[in-house]
DNA sequence: CGACGTTTTGATTCCAATCAATGGGTGTGG
DNA sequence: CCACACCCATTGATTGGAATCAAAACGTCG
């Protein structure tokens, strides 16, 4: 049920704001960025997409893509024409359940990361160091040990931060022990206090 | 194609957080909105309903809601099954596409409201009005007057803002001469100010 | 009328953005 | 191989906008 492979290199867009919308796309190997441009000329990071995750489901409203999805280094997409998709998913349950569920993921996702507007920086950035952690980990990698393929500002962007606010926090961070940072390389020492801040509201409220 | 129709009274639950999934819902008549209680134990408000909007799509991924769903107002709610909703969409097309893309422009309405973030806060609220505007003049009432029907609470914690900050705003619009405010009786006098405001970013780069 | 919830307004505080300068890494060409 | 340039990251100083704290005015309903 897998449509053909595609690859996309370093820095290149598999699909760019506008594109009229024939296909959705799983991302098999690499890593991926979708953004969007602003009215003012700004860009906004919207996600990060690694092996297994898929992209274009916002496409599917307006026939057209939303965002410009960009490789962040060479990668291996999976296309799924999506009238292909359709008429498939009307014979075989199991693929309608699936793509059901994606999208009902892909608005999980989003309504996850409103949540955290209002949230001070630290506990933004502890969340998403966190969910990078559980998302390698979930493909083999190590929890702990993670490689940032984005910089300071696309980290920002995403998570609604200035680039030097994130440096802050990661120094923050690498100062009070729970990491060692060096560039983009992460290692997670105190996995415990990070969830602690990700989730501080609790304490707060413990007072 | 339309299930059973049922009544929620004002200030009762259409669903709660947790519930099983088992319908999507149409509002046909009244207002309703969704909320989230944080760790924290407060209240987060995701978003408003209105006649013909949808509601459950997020409770597809863990077949269970994520949220309240809660009626401002005495509302009338259609109930479809979900798996009614799955068998019958396998035959009919229509009926798929139209599945589709209510859960797809439900990603876009996440989308966009994630992107006030980082935005001051007069530019959210004036966003908020136009967007109300908006929903209310699509279903046959005026652009211009409008009727809130939540707290200044509701609709700061709906975009991100303290209640005080929200009044505030609504004080310097009227200040401004853009809108009249009595109560939840708001009054644009100026459509073409508060768009420019809801876009500001516009203007600080053509500066 | 009186009590409660909501809204407005004011004073102050605090966090992140901004402005500004320095440091570190990487890659290229002399 | 080193020097230079460029990009990215860090750190510091200052500003600004929303949150917070606090009090008063308004509305609604029993």
């Amino acid at each position: 049920m897998v449509g053909a492979r595609i690859k996309v290199k370093r820095g290149s867009a598999l699909f760019a704001t506008g594109d009229r919308f024939k296909s959705l796309y799983v991302v098999r190997t690499g890593f991926l960025k979708t953004e969007t441009t602003l009215e003012d000329g700004r860009r906004w990071v919207r996600g990060f997409q690694m092996a297994g995750e898929m992209l274009g489901l916002d496409a599917i409203a307006n026939e057209a893509h939303t965002c410009d999805a960009i490789a962040m280094e060479d990668s291996d997409v999976c296309v799924m024409p999506y009238d292909l998709l359709e008429s498939t998913s009307r014979r075989v349950v199991a693929l309608q359940r699936h793509l059901h569920r994606a999208m009902s993921r892909e608005i999980l996702r989003e309504g996850s990361l409103m949540q955290q507007t209002g949230m001070p920086a630290q506990e933004r950035l502890a969340a998403f160091l966190l969910n990078l952690s559980e998302r390698l980990h979930a493909r083999g990698f190590s929890r702990s040990e993670l490689v940032l393929r984005m910089s300071r500002e696309e980290i920002g962007s995403a998570v609604g931060l200035k680039l030097e606010t994130v440096s802050r926090m990661f120094s923050k961070f690498a100062a009070d022990g729970i990491v060692t940072i060096q560039q983009r390389h992460v290692n997670i020492l105190d996995m415990a206090a990070l969830r602690e801040i990700a989730n501080a509201k609790l304490r707060s409220c413990t007072h």
